[in-house]
DNA sequence: TTGAAAGCGCTAACAG
DNA sequence: CTGTTAGCGCTTTCAA
């Protein structure tokens, strides 16, 4: 493979030093203009490049961040990256992006691939399976810039954006019961998850300021919040035992699961149950049956997320103060 | 931030040279068996990390691929991928991802930053936007490992893998004919792209097979594949007015897109058109009203590719046979 | 079997 | 304003 061209090469045809074409280059006030137009005009004309590697193994700094998801056939996820893109370009970062398929071994495994290339920070909404938070914490100790975003830890002290979980929660059962639902189940993920909770409070919440009341039995839990189909099966045959009249879901994956567990009850009315579920699907319009969708405001979290991580890669001191950003959802009736 | 620990550090805690423990670390054979358990056993308990930025300087290499896509936010791509990293994970390759937007500056850009990061080779599918292949022309004619799948450029030398387009589309357009349909219209991406070439000539000979005459007039190419609404919507805006009665649609972004437009015309009757369309929507099955999908074989143009890949990144010659996979589509009515 | 030294490409402290 | 030198962490040739 053709080598490109170095410092030293500019410096050899120049007759200068790699010092000096280096400061040059970076244009540095203490090179005459002269030489500065010497060299730029050289390295350009050449189609100099600098080389990143190196500049990263001496800086310990790549300008890049990185963002770990668990799936991004999602267009959840795919939103907030948008967010986080629109950021770091406009600052000159780049954004390097992997999955964890809810995997916490590989998600370690993405952290540290991140961590030892030198990414600047990472953004992470964590996997379905993580409980082990040690990794993690001992990066924030190191002082390495970490945002959380979405699926945040409880446990962990960091900054963190994420929705307004419980409101939406609230909102969407409200809606439901307004509607003369009466027996209202919850479909929803992890019971490791933060937000899982936070949407159970929610919905149990908003069953009570609705006069209805709560049964364990309507709630179920998927581990691998509908990664698999087995899981949300199981979970959809039980609470049809229960003979619901509607169900609030807190997940993209759970939701469509849902619907299509019960498209494939071919004898079932499909209109019998109506479904309110947390997913930021572009298509969720072309549904049918119909749904209420609890949207989140992606683009914005992706946004605040970055910026709080570039705030944290700039700043010299290690932040004791962690913060917490929580942005609103919306619930849509089309 | 806390430095981590070297090379360096364990010979000095060892009393060896740095080039001693280099070797144990790599378990080389000119290494006595003591010396290199004496290192193995301190680098395990100070939890030691080669430092890859180093290497990568060093040997211009990384152990990653990068995959360049249009958009993930659709079933197709993250399915690729899945198949990428299915091959990449057990050869010990890292996969790195980006997205273009449909935009050639950022292709170039994302192609950059892997290349200048030592990314051992990339996996691309184009963007709509791209024309100037030059760039990409000059990494493959260093010898710079690059393979294309699904939109692959017609004008350049280079491995590619792609699915049996113009079959997939004769079978589309087969299946509508059979159900009666006369006037059947293609909503398609852009001209520049090799692959909507394919699926137009695919769409033609399906008409031809089946005894219906070709008219240009029921032929709209959006150049951005779906990705602006306007674009899809002065498309479809054009083919209702010619009274279609089935339509065969190019692409995922553009197939749901049609759906979505058709819906807004909340007068027109849904069901007067029959929808066939290259989708890998894990959702399809949702939607209303149904349509026909034409499904590539994702996971496989994955495995394929990166199996491409790998063992051009592996072969110390520059391979001047270029190889061209076929992979076939599957026609699915549900 | 081990060590010394050079080098991957770049920057920065120090010297002139 | 410019050059010399050392060093980021690692591997490898050459010498011992």
């Amino acid at each position: 493979m053709n080598k490109n061209y170095t410092i030293k090469d500019i410096a050899k045809a120049l007759n200068l030093s790699p010092s000096t074409v280096s400061r040059a280059l970076r244009d540095s006030h203490e090179i005459s203009q002269k030489t500065k137009k010497l060299v730029l005009d050289f390295a350009k004309k050449i189609n100099y490049r600098t080389n990143p590697i190196a500049l990263s193994l001496k800086e310990r700094k790549s300008y890049s961040i990185g963002i770990i998801v668990s799936e991004f056939a999602n267009n959840f996820f795919s939103q907030v990256i948008d967010g986080v893109e629109s950021v770091a370009n406009a600052n000159n970062y780049q954004v390097v992006i992997s999955q964890t398929h809810e995997s916490a071994q590989r998600e370690e495994q993405n952290i540290e691939y991140f961590y030892s290339r030198a990414i600047d920070g990472i953004l992470i909404s964590l996997s379905a399976e993580t409980s082990d938070l040690s990794y993690m914490q001992s990066l924030i100790d190191k002082g390495y810039p970490l945002v959380f975003f979405d699926r945040v830890p409880s446990s962990l002290k960091g900054h963190k954006v994420i929705s307004d979980n419980r409101n939406g929660s609230i909102e969407a059962v409200h809606y439901l019961a307004k509607k003369g639902k009466k027996k209202i189940a919850h479909l929803t993920g992890s019971k490791s998850l933060f937000i899982t909770n936070e949407r159970v409070k929610g919905y149990k919440m908003g069953l009570m300021a609705n006069g209805l009341e709560y049964s364990e039995s309507l709630v179920k839990h998927c581990e691998y919040g509908g990664l698999h189909h087995q899981e949300v099966e199981k979970a959809v045959d039980e609470l049809l035992r229960e003979d619901i009249d509607a169900v609030f879901i807190s997940g993209d994956k759970l939701t469509t699961g849902f619907l299509q567990i019960l498209r494939e009850k071919e004898d079932f009315d499909q209109d019998k149950i109506l479904v309110a579920g947390f997913t930021n699907s572009n298509v969720v319009n072309l549904f049918s049956p119909k749904i209420i969708s609890v949207r989140q405001s992606a683009f914005e979290m992706g946004k605040n997320a970055v910026e709080l991580l570039i705030e944290q890669i700039n700043s010299k001191e290690e932040s004791l103060s962690f913060k917490t950003i929580i942005v609103p959802t919306v619930l849509s009736k089309e």
